[in-house]
RNA sequence: GGUGACGUGGCCAAGUGGUUAAGGCGAGGGUCUGCAAAACCCUUAUUCGGCGGUUCGAAUCCGCCCGUCACCUCCA
């Protein structure tokens, strides 16, 4: 019960982004006061709690490590971004500014494999797949980064940084070309991952290089073999090491220190320990990153039942076997926002292993929701228009103002008081509440998305009792049911409409053959010939794929994907 | 072996010291409907891997045991 859930701070739409003087404007000032922001707390995997969240400043500094560009994006890279989307989605309700980086690794040796085994140049494979995850991540509603940075645009401040960690005595070059790290220079070496030194030794599989001064060091430039890809350096031709991209890009783009780092769990060690050391070698400025945010792994579930007891789940990345984003997408029976709730389903530091079953029933309660909004719409049209054409009745003879309304209100004072109206409306903003002392809460999207079921049902509760005789109250609370489930679907990115398949619109011919049909079976329906309107019925799910409803307000009807 | 995390109903998943253990899917019953669809209502864990302990009180804290996952492999 820390805050008082004051109301968000709302991204200001385009409408009314034209004139806004009164507002501080979005430069160094946030909307609201540093101190009086609302406390999110969030996960900091280097102390393994929860943590008030303090920004160093504004905007909210965030760099998460983006992917190498060697294959189709898969489904959990899917839940990454998704993930982090969605916290920098959230900051942004709860009115932090964030700038938000995110790399590309367009050279390593993977890219160079994939350019191989597609028969073409290394750069051009890393090109294609960095447009597949922009086409898929733009499908699951993944805003696209402040900045996308690339390791091959980044060669002469990598250069940079491994020449002052040399000059600083935290890196050194060895025969061959090559610069290593040096872990005994940083102390603090360890401290995200736990692990101390012995440890690191013991178990370890780490080939030992005779070039390394200990055998913890890792590579900060690597000499290029014949046929790879190269860059002219003080210590020859040769390329970035891992970790040191990301160090420099972060320090490049976003300064010494920042807020949130997210990534993959599977890169606490050693890639983040790599960065901790580096930058922090370099600059001097601890911490590096004040919140380590790691999104757990999502893995294949086995194949055998039977053999289920052998624990069989494997990493997709690990198991060579993955699903891809696209391959789920392709059939047309996951709506793409439905995948992305399905991937916030589950808390992000969990594992999760990947079960169609689930995400079917994801498609199930994202439609219940999608159907709700839907329904609030028509409803609101119907009310607003009944509403109109009882003004214009009343009109004539008042010449004019409010007549129509007061007409309304006086013959229905239980529908003018609005207590249903009323009722919604707490209901509307006890949602809300709950959605963001969830989301508050170490971004628990499992929480909010029952917020959301719950916000449906009152919703529909709502709807499914409206009478005959609609009032401005009912246009309103409408509105205002839309809009609250807008903003926090929104919120957390997920859209309540399936924009892929309202893009597949109907030509004009088509559309009237089916309307023209629905207006028979009317009239089959007003002759009460049910086999007549049963059988037209049918024709439209058949031969055009048409789901009809029939309303108090007539029928609806909607195209289904297959 | 080391490091980190986890084990909650048929499936998935919140909750992590205190009135009745969220929510989704599934299942069963009902309301509405000409029939549907959608929606709404009710039911579906005396119980939180097992055993001990701390406590007035534990799914929640501690110990042990069993089981699972991730990392220590330039894999998100």
């Amino acid at each position: 019960m820390a805050t008082t859930p004051t109301t968000p701070a709302k991204k200001s739409t385009k409408a009314t982004t034209a004139k806004q003087s009164t507002q501080p404007q979005e430069s160094a000032a946030p909307a609201t006061p540093l101190a009086q922001l609302p406390q999110l707390r969030i996960y900091n995997t280097e102390t393994h709690e929860e943590e008030p969240f303090v920004p160093l400043g504004f905007p909210v500094k965030m760099y998460v490590c983006g992917l190498t560009p060697k294959n189709e994006p898969h489904l959990g890279h899917a839940r990454l971004f998704a993930v982090n989307d969605t916290v920098r989605r959230y900051l942004e309700y709860r009115g932090y500014k964030t700038r938000y980086i995110q790399n590309f690794t367009d050279i390593d040796d993977k890219i160079i494999a994939a350019g191989l085994r597609e028969g073409i140049a290394p750069s051009l494979a890393a090109r294609r797949y960095t447009e597949s995850y922009f086409r898929d991540m733009g499908r699951i509603n993944v805003q696209p980064a402040d900045e996308f940075t690339y390791v091959t645009e980044f060669i002469p401040q990598i250069i940079e940084v491994v020449q002052g960690l040399i000059d600083k005595g935290h890196a050194y070059v060895v025969e061959g070309g090559d610069v290593f790290f040096s872990v005994p220079s940083f102390p603090a070496y360890g401290r995200l991952s736990g692990r101390d030194e012995d440890a690191m030794l013991v178990g370890a599989r780490i080939e030992p290089d005779e070039r390394k001064h200990d055998p913890r060091d890792f590579a900060l430039w690597k000499s290029a073999k014949p046929g790879e890809p190269w860059w002219e350096s003080p210590w020859g031709r040769g390329r970035p090491g891992w970790h040191i991209e990301c160090s420099t890009m972060v320090l490049k783009t976003l300064g010494e220190q920042i807020d949130i780092h997210g990534g993959g769990s599977d890169l606490i060690f050693p890639h983040h320990e790599n960065e901790i050391a580096q930058s922090e070698s370099y600059t001097d400025k601890v911490p590096f990153v004040r919140y380590w945010l790691h999104t757990g792994m999502l893995s294949l579930p086995t194949k055998s039942e039977a053999a289920a007891s052998e624990s069989e789940q494997q990493k997709m990345a690990h198991s060579g076997e993955f699903i891809t984003i696209r391959s789920v997408l392709a059939s047309g029976e996951i709506p793409a926002p439905a995948l992305r709730a399905y991937l916030l389903g589950q808390h992000y530091r969990a594992n999760l292993v990947y079960s169609e079953e689930q995400l079917r029933a994801t498609v199930k309660r994202w439609r219940a929701w999608a159907e709700t909004r839907a329904t609030a719409l028509r409803l609101r049209e119907w009310a607003a228009q009944r509403l109109a054409d009882t003004q214009d009745e009343a009109a004539p003879q008042a010449n004019g103002k409010g007549r129509g309304r007061k007409r309304a209100g006086a013959e229905n004072p239980s529908l003018a008081c609005g207590e249903r109206e009323n009722t919604l409306r707490q209901q509307l903003a006890t949602a809300r509440t709950d959605f963001i002392a969830a989301m508050d809460d170490d971004f628990n999207t499992s929480l909010a998305l029952s917020a959301l079921d719950e916000l449906a049902h009152r919703i529909n509760d709502y709807t499914s009792g409206i009478g005959e005789t609609p009032t401005p109250a009912t246009v309103k609370a409408l509105d205002d049911a839309v809009a609250t489930l807008d903003e926090l679907a929104n919120a957390i990115g997920i859209e309540l409409v399936d924009s892929e398949a309202a893009g597949k619109t109907l030509d004009d011919a088509t559309r009237a053959q089916i309307e023209a049909l629905i207006a028979q079976r009317e009239e089959a329906r007003a002759r009460r010939d049910w086999s007549e309107a049963d059988r037209i019925r049918k024709a439209l799910n058949d031969e055009y794929r048409v789901t009809l409803k029939d309303t108090p307000q007539g029928a609806v009807w909607s195209v289904r994907e297959e």
